[in-house]
DNA sequence: GGTTAGCACTCTTTCTGTTAGAGTGCTAAC
DNA sequence: GTTAGCACTCTAACAGAAAGAGTGCTAACC
């Protein structure tokens, strides 16, 4: 069967109308809230088609209508466009991020703050990986007598501190050799060429200096493996306790998928940027939900990924158009910064 | 009434079948649970003298006894004793925390981390304050051709740092003309005088150079107010979904509550080491709540708390044996550290 | 052929009443 | 002081009845 002009219209209103009030819709209400002018019998009989197609389902005979995932799929490709983000949020995002510009995770972690307090959902942020990137320098601070920490910078801007401690008094002098036989070997070396190989190597053509780097070499395989992967970052999983949509037990599966960053960062990593609905994703743990993805470029390269995770039935126009500004604005920021170097 | 020692034998059977099971304990399992050679009548009377006295409740008239909040005081009082960490144990946790012994912030991170994942409940951890530490240094380094990270460094071994951008190209020699006025100025100076009345004061005796170090002067305000503040680290919020005395109204009362970090931290400072039950803490949200608190002290001094919340209900012998070593491990690593300088 | 009014039908939700089971409190005997 | 026995009370679980919502179908209409 064909999706007539009038066909979409009326799945656009239930989808509408079941995004602000949860319920199923009914032929009535749907008919009172249309600029139709058909009777809720003939509203009633395409309802009646659009379920045949597939599009919206019926928990029970006596009730409404409710969108089916894949009524949920053509609502997102083809009955709505992204919200454009008002000016004076546009304001409000631009002064909570802006003072973190320079910082990669600080920047992240804004984003993260940003997306649940605006959608009152559960939001996921990768930080830059660093599978791109290269070593811009590593540098050495003391922090006390026999502790120092190492930092291991990116192209990306990416930072990464770790503390040593070495049996033996540090100085000035000692972190200037540090400083220099780190930065030789390291800057301008890809990141994930960093491995516990390359590194046993490199303590090796050390000679007996190996012995007083070993806790730095360490300190910096730490670091490294840190750069590398990508920080996930899933904030606000409280807000999805309040969604009624979901049971006791669909919840504590989806709990028990958040807390695994690595799964959770390899499917934000294949999706791309799009909305998964539900089974789209392959998950179990996904099956009731919506997520929104967006992925964030630097120099136009993608980096990494943040998404809004919530109940399939979400605001998506808004949604879409609040991650996409987010997402503008992050790959702004991390290409300004990149540009610096 | 009198709290004869066989009372407290049937107190704490009580007290401790209802941790296990959950279920109102009634007169009859407590006798095959008890190894006293009474009847199951002579125990209803006594139980029946404890709900008098306040110490046990009846949900309702043919329902067992559960531990009133006045009973769980005198379990915790005077019937029970921490049960000490298994040597097996101890080594999972030191092998836990060893690595980040250097560091604070991450410390506390594996603490929180740690205590989460042994108890299944919610840990609450703050990081040391520096309302009695001094700067123990500044430390700058670029980070590309504008931007540099400034590192505030305490005497508890804290690190704070930002980063910031200037309009104009940095260099090793500006860098260290940077570290010799803020180091200058800085070292030695307890942390909460650092005020921006202060960093104003210091700007202006800067004549020209203030121009330069603005942006610096504005990353180190930043930096001094984190390091002021205490992080307060909440993990594991989603274990209390899991808990069936939890009501769907006082969850969220209590997960808003755990939102906001100031009070909490408050209501930990205040309270020391030791158990809130219920009330006792004066705070609403916690009501139903068993919150066990442990300080951990730099060089005997207080210097920040960690603790589990959980429903009344938890095993306490068991929770404040953890709590206990974690802290001792805490203070002994977070000693040593201070005594590197 | 598409549209509409009317109505029977179905299913959920809510309320009420009933029953089985658990645990108590009381009493009288030991 | 302790115990056995028993009546009492309250909950949880189930079943049936009534109300309400929304549909699907049919027959008439434009």
């Amino acid at each position: 069967m064909e999706l007539t002009p009038r066909k979409k219209k009326i799945l656009a209103a239930t989808v509408e109308l079941y995004i602000v009030s949860g319920e199923p819709v009914g032929s009535k209400v749907l008919c009172e809230n249309l600029d139709i002018r058909v009777s809720s019998a003939t509203v009633r009989n395409e309802m009646s088609d659009l379920g045949g197609m597939g599009l919206l389902n019926q928990p029970h005979t006596s009730a409404g209508r409710v969108p089916s995932e894949r009524g949920w799929r053509v609502y997102l490709d083809s009955l709505m466009t992204p919200e454009p983000v008002s000016a004076q949020e546009r304001r409000f995002i631009d002064s909570l991020l802006l003072p973190s510009a320079y910082d990669p995770q600080k920047l992240l972690d804004g984003v993260s703050r940003l997306l649940t307090g605006m959608t009152h959902m559960t939001a996921i942020t990768t930080t830059p990986s660093g599978n791109n990137a290269a070593v811009s320098g590593v540098q050495f601070v003391q922090t006390s007598r026999r502790t120092a920490m190492l930092i291991l910078m990116t192209t990306l801007g990416t930072m990464h501190t770790r503390v040593f401690h070495c049996d033996f008094d540090l100085s000035p002098d000692v972190l200037r050799v540090f400083f220099r036989v780190f930065n030789d070997q390291l800057t301008g070396r890809p990141v994930r060429r960093i491995t516990p190989a390359y590194l046993q190597t490199l303590g090796a053509g050390m000679g007996e200096a190996m012995l007083l780097m070993s806790s730095a070499l360490r300190a910096l395989q730490e670091a490294a493996r840190e750069a590398m992967g990508s920080d996930v970052r899933v904030d606000g999983q409280m807000n999805l306790l309040f969604c009624s949509e979901f049971t006791q037990q669909s919840l504590r599966r989806l709990m028990r998928y958040l807390d695994r960053p690595q799964e959770v960062y390899a499917l934000l990593q294949r999706a791309g940027t799009r909305v998964l609905l539900g089974s789209e994703s392959g998950v179990p743990a996904l099956r009731d939900t919506g997520l929104a993805i967006a992925h964030y470029t630097v120099r136009g390269r993608d980096a990494g990924a943040i998404a809004v995770l919530g109940p399939m039935r979400m605001n998506y126009p808004r949604l879409l158009g609040l991650l996409d500004y987010a997402a503008r604005s992050v790959s702004r920021m991390l290409t300004e910064l990149m540009d610096l170097q």
